[in-house]
RNA sequence: CGCGGGGUAGAGAAAUGGCAUCUCGCAAGGCUCAUAACCUUGAGAUUGUGGGUUCGAGUCCCACCCCCGCAA
């Protein structure tokens, strides 16, 4: 049986976990068909306004399936352990660290990410929400044999997935994390019996995606609809689209794009049969689910009852 | 003790210390070929909790609980 070990922080891991522990069929006894000798992620931190210390999802996932787990705050620290498991490969997926070479080359078969985009296009820390972003018709799963450059190695297997542009950034993340899931119960095996041929990724293609912050996440309404829909799917929950009104900051969760081709000024709030409109460069994008700062969220409509309209407008 | 906003009817919001209003929703009735439109009427609230000041508190004071934005 081989034992693999898992490092990674976010639940973008957990889909794939389950499928490794999973049960094997009849023909294996019923036995998971690998070992999961060692499970890494990064140390508890402090979360929210309350600052409550709150372990990651993988470490809650590995010790309710009673699998070792640590969390070295730099993950060199470890080499004894990860060393002493005698792994055969390491699986990493969202981990926040950077691996350094010398803990990727322990395992016999090497050490494989998983990565949320069709490589060599949006390497880097947010490629979900890239494709969403840039109005891709396409994105996917790629797995790589890591080597010492962020998301660089050859590329051991691809899973395309078509989008219908709709789909926001949760939903894309989960379909995501299924897939990545199934794509490695898929290639293992070919990669333990060393029939897998990993191709050079083409360097030249290679894109970049940079971690988004607050002021990535504002919304400009002198942008086209379709762009402000782009980055309101893209950017929900985090960080969390926003504009402001009255010098207060309204988080904008959920919106749908509407083509109208009267020009006004831009960010101007009207209402359309009973819906909160908002106006921007090439039509208007109705507001679905908002929060205002301090409040709870709110559907557009609420929002609307108790908005005393005059020339509001979002800035 | 990080900074800040908030808790009023099912929902969202108003209310110089003096009858708690408005919009939406809900119910009944009406208009209509018809309607999510329009008109009439109605139900629905111990104003987060506990104290205090006052002739009188949603409003002022004290304490507590809960929700949320920023920051991390």
């Amino acid at each position: 049986m081989q034992k693999i070990i898992f490092i990674g922080t976010t639940e973008f891991g957990i889909p794939t976990l389950e499928k490794l522990s999973a049960k094997g069929g009849s023909a294996s006894g019923g036995k998971p068909p690998y070992e999961l000798v060692l499970i890494i992620t990064q140390p508890d931190k402090p979360v929210g306004r309350k600052q409550i210390i709150t372990a990651s999802p993988i470490k809650i996932w590995a010790q309710k399936n009673s699998v070792p787990v640590i969390q070295p705050e730099k993950i060199l620290d470890s080499i004894s352990q990860i060393l002493d498991s005698g792994p055969d490969l390491i699986l990493v997926a969202a981990y926040g660290q950077i691996i350094p070479k010398a803990i990727l080359d322990i395992p016999k078969f090497g050490s494989v990410n998983i990565h949320g985009s069709l490589l060599p296009k949006y390497r880097g820390a947010s490629p979900i929400q890239a494709a969403i972003l840039n109005g891709d018709n396409e994105t996917g799963i790629t797995l790589i044999k890591m080597d010492e450059k962020m998301d660089h190695g050859p590329i051991v297997a691809k899973q395309v997935v078509r989008l219908a542009g709709l789909e926001t950034y949760p939903e894309l993340y989960k379909k995501l994390a299924d897939i990545s899931a199934d794509l490695i119960v898929e290639t293992l095996p070919r990669l333990f019996e060393g029939k897998l041929k990993a191709a050079e990724q083409v360097h030249p293609h290679a894109t970049y995606t940079k971690l988004l912050n607050r002021e990535d996440a504002r919304i400009d309404w002198s942008q086209s609809a379709k762009l402000i829909g782009q980055k309101i799917r893209a950017l929900n929950p985090e960080p969390g689209t926003w504009t402001t009104l009255d010098g207060k900051t309204v988080k904008i969760i959920e919106a749908k794009i509407l083509s109208e081709a009267k020009i006004e000024l831009p960010g101007k709030i009207y209402i359309r049969s009973g819906e909160l409109a908002v106006k921007c460069l090439d039509g208007s994008v109705i507001i679905e689910k908002l929060q205002p700062e301090g409040k709870n969220m709110m559907s557009g409509k609420d929002f609307l009852n108790g908005l005393k309209i005059g020339n509001k407008l979002f800035i």
